[in-house]
Formats: C-alpha cells, structure tokens, sequence
DNA sequence: CGAGTTTGACCTGCGC
DNA sequence: GCGCAGGTCAAACTCG
C-alpha cells in the first residue's frame, strides 16, 4: 500500500465479479473527513493495486504540518505509516500515469511499479488554495507491486475546482504540481521520503 | 485499552 | 418483483 498522506480506515472488503482478487473499502480517520478510497488488484496484471479516490479530504495532509502541538487533531504530530494488510508490499513503490478508461471522468491512475525507469519519485496534487481536498502524494522508491491509483472525484463539482473538468488537466495537474506545495515533505524513511 | 482490521450480514441500485 | 453485484455497517477480533 501507497502511503497517501493521509490516515485511512478500513471498513469493508468485498470479492468482486470476475476478479480473484477482493477490493477494499478505505474511509479517512478523520471524523469530519468523507473522503474514501477503494483499493483493488487488477486481474489482468496482478501487480497493479487500483486505487481509486471518492470525495474530498476536508483537512491537511499529515506531513504538511508535521508538529502542531495543540490543535488541529487533523494532524498528529509525527507521520505514522498506516497498518498494511499486505507487509511485502509496503516499502515503496515508483509510479506512473496512465489513462483508465473505465473510471468517472473525473479520475486518473497512478500506477505503481516495480519495473522501470527511475529513481524514487513521487505523485503529488496539491489543490492551488493550498487545502488538500484533492491531494493524492505517493511517494516511491523501492521495487514493490505496481500500484495503479485513479481519483474518481464524485464531489468534485462543488465548490472544489481543481479535479472538476476532465481526467486530462486532473491528471496533468498532479504529475506537475509538486512545486505548488509546501517546501518540504517528507514520510518515514523506510517507506516514503517527499521533498 | 484504544485504534485498526476482519468478515458476515444487511442495504441499495440496476437489469431482466 | 426477483436476483445479482457492489457498497456499507457493526460486532468480534488483533495488535501495539
């Protein structure tokens, strides 16, 4: 599992049609946060883990604001990885951007792979306001299962602009705006590092 | 003991 | 209306 920035509970599992593989059902920790991710293997390459995004994260990301002493309960001070049902495959992985024709418009897929190009890097979308709802950062370095990651943002047409018109600029807007965030990013080194 | 996971049951939407 | 498939709930369980 990618670590996204943000603290997922797991609720539900379920085995789905004409797929060996079950998908799962993640909600943010975060009480006033109904953002929610599925996470399903691919079966036709069992490496890729679809993850697809719902609604909006109405807070920060943990690593943005890694020491706030008092307040904002949205953001433990220290960055935890989250719990893994799957250990072997947690340590990292690399991305990549592709088209996902079955998704909601309003979606793209990160894919994260063990097989190419690249030193460690990262996935990021940071939403211009400099809220998070938007936000999906993956960070990969180790060689680990591919991991396909889409956003299908259903909520996305209120309020929220940054995924609200086409995959196309969404996904765009992602793979190229790690300068719009913050100036340092950063997870726990055996899994993710950002900067 | 609290937070998170597992898993079967339940609910809902959709096609026939 | 019925059955199927996907999504959610919640109690039991696990782990730190």
């Amino acid at each position: 599992m990618a670590d996204d920035g943000y603290k997922w509970r797991k609720y539900g599992q379920k085995s789905i049609k004409n797929s060996p593989y079950p998908r799962s059902y993640y909600k943010c920790t975060n009480p006033r946060c109904s953002a929610k991710k599925q996470v399903e293997r691919s079966r036709d390459e069992e490496d890729i883990i679809i993850i697809t995004y719902e609604g909006l994260h109405l807070h920060f990301a943990y690593p943005f604001f890694p020491a706030i002493p008092d307040g904002g309960g949205d953001n433990p001070p220290t960055p935890k990885r989250p719990r893994t049902t799957s250990p072997g495959t947690e340590s990292g992985e690399r991305f990549r951007e592709e088209p996902r024709p079955g998704t909601e418009s309003a979606s793209s897929v990160l894919t994260y792979g063990n097989g190419g190009d690249s030193d460690g890097l990262f996935f990021m979308n940071a939403a211009p306001q400099g809220l998070l709802e938007d936000l999906v950062p993956f960070v990969v370095r180790n060689p680990a299962p591919l991991l396909s990651s889409s956003y299908a943002g259903d909520g996305v047409s209120n309020n929220n602009s940054l995924c609200s018109n086409s995959s196309s600029s969404c996904s765009s807007h992602r793979s190229s705006s790690v300068t719009s965030s913050p100036s340092c990013f950063s997870w726990s080194p055996e899994s993710l590092s950002f900067l």
